[in-house]
DNA sequence: CCTCCTACCTTTACACTGTTAATAAAGCTA
DNA sequence: TAGCTTTATTAACAGTGTAAAGGTAGGAGG
């Protein structure tokens, strides 16, 4: 009864091709341009077929984006592990590694994060999607230490970073011819800023008005 | 011959029209759901009349982006005109007014800066976006002042500062749970941190890599 | 006043899109 | 071998952007 598992693995073996085939004509001529034909086409089977394996053309291109998690998530561990076990010094290279999954993989990170795909369904849990946060979160707890409210803190400081990090993709990646040199310039200042802030003595960060209704 | 501008303002009415109905049908079932059939029949044309007035529905669509720019610039240029001559004060007062259009008018700033429309054709000038940065560049160069390599250092401290703001914005609009509260206070605190470090005394901005090769 | 011409608009049509229903073929099970 | 399940196909539907052809009304010139 081998030949279950054959039959397994030639159903994931076509699954495979079809989001690679997904992504070859995502990075090839565009999102706007992906359609089930042309996927069909690619791997030579008509184009319901691809219904077997997805439920939608939706689904598809949002199994590639929790693809694109997956990969992002492992680079920003990577990242972690390869440096010394300074908190601040490891920030900085997840940062970077965020940073370079980003051009890498543009057009994986257009789909992750381009407006019109991710904002529709947010029912589901996209515990994939969740993971960098997870990871960077655990490192700035490390900076943050023991204190009260550490949680939002963390959250807080999370957030300002990846939006700040966020924000410098998405405008390079609409093509506003900021030399990248430039940006990575501002993207290493501006992180180091914000943890410095973080960690400097005296920062009483219960301070915050928000956090002051206890 | 007066009926030539009757038939003119005429026209530009209809024009209008066409651009009203493509936002109300946009903002109330999303931009995937706009197509030229249903901005037709709620204006009581044919779908190929659109055509007299837009070339496109891409050149549609862009057209109701560049009213968001107009619009962003004014409520920009309202921000400084209505607060005290302090730079770092316009300066805030000015973001918070690129953050409250960005959500007063969520819908037009995901055409504005969504990744799959803006990113196509960046061979026409779009001069109308490039107001805001030009607003904000003047006046971050009062805070700069006359030194050496300024239009260097503002575009900088430009970039930095839109880039965090923007990505925010980004992130919020995702729907990413984040309390906007928490949001704003952030965005406050991080524009005044980066403006902090811009004009601290001793804060030789020459110093940078990048500037350094004179 | 009549003709012509131009601008505007509609109908029709084409080549696409995502997706579903009906159908055929192939392979495993009994 | 008979039947059932799985897998793929063809045909079709509803919708998309857009181009070409046709008509119709209103202003211009005789």
């Amino acid at each position: 009864m081998g030949s279950k598992e054959r039959i397994n693995r030639h159903k994931e073996n076509i699954r495979c091709n079809i989001l690679r085939a997904a992504l070859a004509i995502g990075k090839g001529s565009g999102w706007n341009s992906v359609s089930m034909r042309k996927i069909a086409d690619s791997i030579e089977y008509s184009p319901p077929a691809i219904y077997e394996y997805f439920n939608s053309k939706e689904a598809l291109l949002q199994e590639l984006a929790r693809l694109g998690f997956l990969e992002l998530s492992q680079r920003i561990n990577q990242a972690r592990n390869n440096s010394e076990s300074d908190p601040k010094a490891q920030l900085l290279l997840m940062w970077a590694a965020y940073w370079d999954f980003a051009f890498a993989e543009q057009h994986l990170y257009q789909i992750m994060f381009g407006v019109e795909t991710t904002c529709c369904d947010i029912n589901e849990p996209r515990t994939d999607s969740q993971v960098p946060a997870a990871l960077f979160s655990e490192v700035i707890g490390l900076l943050v230490g023991q204190v009260e409210k550490a949680g939002e803190i963390i959250q807080k400081y999370y957030y300002a970073c990846w939006s700040f990090v966020h924000g410098l993709i998405s405008i390079n990646l609409i093509g506003s011819h900021v030399p990248q040199k430039i940006s990575e310039q501002i993207l290493t200042e501006a992180i180091s800023g914000i943890i410095d802030t973080l960690i400097a003595p005296g920062n009483d960060l219960s301070k915050e008005p928000y956090i002051e209704e206890v």
